[in-house]
DNA sequence: AATCAACAGATTTTCGCAAATCTTGTGTTC
DNA sequence: GAACACAAGATTTGCGAAAATCTGTTGATT
């Protein structure tokens, strides 16, 4: 299950894929294999794998003969993306509040303590810290919903999810981001009304989290345009 | 725009995706590069990223090391994917209604006549009018959700088509899969609610039929189980 | 001066072979 | 007789070179 020596095409794609959330690579930048090529060490197969891959995940965008691209990012976007994740989290929070049982409260529990943990050892100035917190925010959001009983629900937020990281990475690590902003408070009483099983508040909460966050996202997402221009 | 050569990885993409959809492999079958190779005359490359490309849009399961099957097909999954169709699909009929211009009704309208044409002329004896009526019935199902004004909206509801219409293709052909039912009036009563903008009752009527298509999709993929057993 | 054609360099796409891995069938051992 | 090890065949994966395509530049023509 750990010494499983991952296939070239795996490691790529995770490596690709990590490198783009986490911004190394400016969108639509192209990404040429020769270059991609000696930065990570595979050859032409895996990487064309990979880039193909992330391209369904919507990270990349590829044009016949043209090539590869980082997908670009755009206000529109991301309005659309947390909208849409508002929407479909808070009907898979209200399946999951009717159908959770007692492992998917222990989920929520333990998430959410952990993502606590991970916020109080978090610093700006450390990446990987970063890195973590973003992680255990997600398994939190995850938790969440993880007893809505759909399959699709999932695969959907799941790409939903792939989508918006993006637009947060960046703003993570900018101290403008969270000027006066409770998120424990917030990611708890979320947590607390889905645990007392009241579906109103649980997702007017969530919704109202979502709404904030793209808020606080289309700021942090326009500064530096103003500040290009 | 027309003359454009495709790729390779195109061509392989389109005709495996094609025969996959139209049931010309069966589900959980094992796809064997040397198999596809000969049979679509195209090298390990382009059929790579095929499968590959085919594995993100759900009708390609792939393990490593072991190759890629045709995705299974279950009655659970059918159920899943029709509800969340009409979760996702009367939103962004409700936000369409909402936002449509004259061009949204002119999509609905010629789109609903262009499927009238189609049903007439369609027979199950002739397996490429049924592939045209199922052109036509996604048409017009696009246009009915195609102003909602969400990128995000679109993509889900384009994935959970791909994900459906293998259940309906093998129906399509099968006389008892519509003892009962006429589709045009359902598809012509959604239309002139859209067109009236009555909100409640459109969306009331696209949550139905996909209820009611869920049923019989259902019992067409029984059937054939309890004849195996 | 502007437009277009053609050439050279760079890049993507494709192919066939070699290496790594899995599967199947056979023989041996307890 | 059952379980295991092992070898042979089949299959996937990875690599580098060759072919096809695109991009940018130079030079000729109107």
């Amino acid at each position: 299950m750990s010494k499983t020596a991952k296939s070239m095409g795996e490691q790529a794609h995770a490596m690709l894929r990590h490198q783009i959330i986490s911004g190394a690579f400016a969108p639509e930048q192209p990404l040429r294999l020769a270059q991609l090529q000696e930065r990570f060490g595979v050859g032409f197969s895996p990487l064309r794998e990979a880039l193909t891959r992330l391209t369904a995940e919507g990270l990349v965008t590829s044009e016949p003969m043209r090539g590869f691209r980082v997908a670009p990012l755009s206000l529109e976007d991301l309005r659309d993306t947390m909208e849409t994740r508002a929407f479909v989290e808070t009907e898979a929070l209200r399946r999951s509040i009717r159908r959770g049982d007692d492992d998917w409260e222990a989920r929520i529990v333990s998430s959410l303590h952990a993502l606590g943990r991970q916020f109080e050892r978090s610093s700006p100035d450390q990446p990987e810290s970063l890195a973590a917190l973003e992680e255990r925010h997600r398994d939190f959001h995850f938790a969440l919903v993880s007893a809505s009983g759909s399959r699709r629900l999932e695969q959907i937020i799941d790409s939903l999810y792939v989508g918006s990281v993006r637009y947060r990475m960046p703003s993570l690590s900018n101290r403008h981001s969270a000027p006066a902003r409770d998120l424990m408070a917030e990611h708890g009483a979320i947590a607390d009304a889905a645990l007392a099983r009241d579906e109103a508040l649980a997702t007017r909460l969530l919704a109202e989290h979502y709404h904030l966050t793209a808020e606080m996202l289309s700021q942090a997402q326009a500064a530096p345009l103003d500040r290009a221009v």
